[in-house]
DNA sequence: AATGAATGAGGATTCATTCAT
DNA sequence: GATGAATGAATCCTCATTCAT
């Protein structure tokens, strides 16, 4: 019983369901019929919504990004103070939210994806310059002209205990990856 | 005329022409019929030799992280002093013959192929695990106590670095990546 | 708003579009909703107006033999004398209308309907009937009993020169082209 | 049992069950599938030694090409006389091996296929060019400068008798096709 | 030792067609 | 009258893998 106005529901059940489904593979070496199904729809109907598999992957990581982006947003408007905000954008990428482990699979497969689409780089690029921007623009108050640079370390270190996650096949715990990285944000600001 | 003790000749030049072609590639999606003619073989052979797709990507892999081990052996040897010592691990990881961008791809790689085959993941735990032995066992003379979680994070950000890396399409930069992790090196051991 | 009597607004839309979907395609290989798009409704409507992809080709199909049909008529009535008979029959086949790049691909495709509709073929048989008998009444005056036989023969060469014209990628000319059938008329009646 | 030296078997196979298929079905759109099977493997054979589906009809093309080809070399070199040139040339053209009804469908089909593909498309204007410049060559000992026009109405002619024929369901007659051809040269050489 | 031959399985994609609204 | 929603079927193509030679 076909009713009108279903396109967005169709497209955010397969993006959840393309997350799900590459976490679950840990590869993108998963098929547009799996996804559809479970999305419970046929797989002709995801090509439709979505013109090809490559558009749904970029879908699926596009709404990641901007999940992990209104998160930091929000973090940032809570916090108080150059170093609380800091802390801030460290806890929203191990949130809850983000640092499970099939969202760490499909980060960890947007990497490779970068290395082959165009527009999956493009992405992950905004992703970085985000957050390099983020953490120097909250790092300068504190350490001045050398917040470039400790800003690129400590996203360097996020990303690497992201991808040390990806390996693990323990349940994640964001509260001790948030400690880690505060720990060298003490070291780097002298505290 | 077939020769003998082709063995391990073919068995190398398969190892190279997997790690060149996932380079390329950027991804796993590499098939068996070109690795082998890039090895100048028929994908026959390779299967002869290897037995199947999975195993010719576990060589390679463990290949990668032979010759990755052979190198920190061989700058720790060189070092001297605790802090020659993990300067000498951090530079390893950032030489000419491991931070090639089809390395990095490799490397990159070998995580995602981590998450399905055990074999793999166990590879891939052993390099983690030997790194951070290394790097406590270089930091313990020089901070006691907390070289463990530093070890940690040192570890982590090497790995963010190669993350970063394998985005970039510029030409890599070890020098300047092992500048990086040796100031926050500096600033974990304060100096 | 739907509008009462867009029936056949519609059909011909879709007859339209079809002659020349077919045309810039060079191939009966069209979609229906590549047709519908270009007629400006949806897929669904053309099913519902045509009942389906072969009814749709067909009433192209017999839309293109009308024109032509109508044209040989109109261009008898204004002949005079015999020999103009047949040279307006010739004629009629090279006009403007008729004679197109995508009109002349929508024949050939249509030929190779022919093969495996029935309708189709009995179309097309009914316009090589029409145009042998055509031609063999405006002979008969000038060469008596010869008549069927060079009928058969001016028929096959107009087909024959519609053949080569497909294979053209050159602009179509009309006037060339009858030119050339009128020649080997002459013969045939012997001046 | 796999044998050693099949591909040209397997190759000339295809390209028989190719123009069978097409001429069973009247149009190009038969399957790679069905065609292998035909020919007796599978598709994926199919695609290995042809690499595409295009490239098969192509190899059936230009089979057909040769044949007809070879066939009117073979009769030229028989025939003595001019005049006897020019309907040795016809001849061949409606000969049993040509002028067949999977045959006739084939050449049908391939100027829809030379529509799209440009091999296709230089296929058969090598085709007309060789079919012009052999009748012109063989009419100019008979009628001087007339010859290139003769021939192009000639060419013309042929081809819409085969067009005729791809229409017809009943048995094709080749001679009586050359009679009719042959009536029109001695028109058109003033006999 | 080495390879050409061969295939079954699987996957992306397209499309005609139907149906509820 | 008109359409978005939906799908099953079909097709091309790729690939890992096996086997006889």
């Amino acid at each position: 019983m076909p009713k009108l106005g279903m396109e967005p529901i169709r497209r955010a059940a397969l993006v959840k369901a393309t997350i799900a489904e590459v976490g679950d593979a840990g590869s993108l070496d998963v098929s547009v019929s799996r996804i559809a199904k479970r999305a419970g729809m046929s797989s002709a109907l995801a090509h439709h919504y979505f013109g090809g598999k490559d558009q749904i992957f970029l879908a699926a990581m596009r709404h990641t990004l901007t999940v992990y982006g209104a998160e930091v947003r929000g973090a940032l408007v809570m916090a108080d103070g150059p170093r609380s905000r800091v802390e801030a954008i460290i806890r929203a990428g191990f949130s809850n939210t983000n640092f499970r482990a099939d969202v760490i699979a499909a980060w960890l497969n947007f990497y490779v994806m970068a290395r082959t689409s165009d527009e999956a780089h493009r992405l992950l690029t905004v992703y970085q310059k985000r957050l390099h921007s983020n953490l120097q623009h909250g790092l300068r108050p504190l350490i001045g002209a050398r917040a470039g640079a400790v800003a690129a370390r400590m996203a360097a270190l996020i990303d690497g205990i992201y991808l040390r996650q990806a390996l693990s096949r323990d349940a994640v715990d964001g509260a001790e990856a948030s400690a880690q990285v505060i720990a060298a944000l003490d070291k780097e600001i002298g505290q």
